[in-house]
DNA sequence: CTTGGTTTGTGAAACCTTTCACAAGGGCGG
DNA sequence: CCGCCCTTGTGAAAGGTTTCACAAACCAAG
């Protein structure tokens, strides 16, 4: 049991998670290794192994607890508590994720706003004043806020990162097109648009490639 | 050389065009797997096998040539053309998709916008009328959109998928928090905010039980 | 209590990706 | 033209993840 567990795994466990709570709320008492691997694709086996990192949650012949699972799980990820979220940046991606409401009900609240925009400056969006940079450190350690989220121009992201580094966060969410690198310990996570849509692209190029030399 | 190509692989290959074309900005002539591999964070090593399975590109002793390589990954990723783009769901991350730049000056253009919400319909964002879902199917056919994009809720994003694919489109790129599963060879890909969240907050508990249970 | 049907937990095998290490080849100075 | 230095392209090794397959365990029925 236990040691390094792989991204992929953590991926899968918050979809199984998803499911436990649609199945605690249709009222379903037990689940199988099977019924959880559906919706994400995955198999049977892998569930049991996914599972079998952390501890023995199953009993044999009958399934896994939704409840008891739905615990262990939310343990596992950290998802029993909730995390505080401080924005930087509220351009366009910034503004959506604070109309977001999905963030909140799911334990992610955004509790500070930053932008270095003067006319933005002061006003409020969603209920959230916004406040310039240089309020960053003193703000973020105030709130309290663990993740810091990125949604600058690409070109001052890799500051905006280190600036939110030795603010305090324990993690950063980027949105700017950029591999960030991970000082400190801290894990960065980058969500690249573009980098999706290009590799849709490459598929539907190979696709298109294939059948032309094909027919 | 060839086969079945993995998506990491695509991955780095979008990677390492990002810093080709600074390069090319830049003047540089020549480039070593070395340099490239640096900002992606892979190793020369894993730079020189990507490129291999495509073929060989470069110059021993001397490198890459940056124009060259340029254009040969531009050719394999299907980016020396643009794609088009039908965005279902003009709410928070549609609106802020449509007013996202990043995306017409990487040749990623969104054609046609479509919402279920009257009161949208027939409005422009961002230049771009507003049209009902019922005119999904002609509207694609006849602007002849590649890339499906799924802004919708959760509840209703699978069913939109699969009127996209009915639609014609080659690809679909899903913002909703759902696992779409992949029909008829039209490939999706998954951007879920709250799976990166959920996986920075393992990672953070994680970080902390080390630290709790070490001291 | 025993039997049968079911599902877990898990080593072993298969598969896939990354790293290593080096021969082969190219350019440049002399 | 020769010899030196540099970097690619690539088999082989290492490392990691997924799948397989089955013993162990549980429940229910008789």
């Amino acid at each position: 049991m236990s040691g390094r567990i792989s991204d992929s795994t953590v991926r899968r466990l918050s979809l199984y998670l998803r499911m436990l709570r649609d199945l605690e709320r249709s009222g379903a008492e037990f689940v199988s290794s099977s019924q959880l691997a559906e919706p994400s694709g995955a198999t049977s086996a892998q569930v049991r192994k996914d599972l079998s990192h952390f501890g023995s949650f199953g009993k044999r012949g009958r399934g896994y607890s939704v409840d008891g699972l739905v615990r262990a799980l939310e343990e596992i990820l950290g998802l029993s508590r909730s995390w505080r979220l401080a924005l930087v940046g509220v351009g366009k991606i910034g503004s959506a994720l604070l109309g977001y409401g999905g963030l909140a009900t799911r334990g992610f609240d955004v509790v500070a706003a930053f932008d270095v925009d003067e006319a933005k400056i002061g006003t409020r969006a969603h209920g959230l004043r916004i406040r310039p940079m240089r309020e960053l450190r003193p703000v973020i350690a105030e709130c309290g806020a663990e993740i810091g989220v990125v949604a600058t121009p690409t070109e001052v992201a890799a500051e905006v990162a280190a600036e939110l580094e030795r603010a305090g966060v324990g993690a950063i969410l980027n949105f700017a097109p950029i591999e960030l690198s991970e000082v400190n310990g801290v894990p960065i996570r980058t969500v690249d648009i573009v980098l999706e849509l290009e590799g849709l692209s490459y598929l539907m190029s190979e696709a298109s490639r294939r059948t032309g030399s094909d027919a």
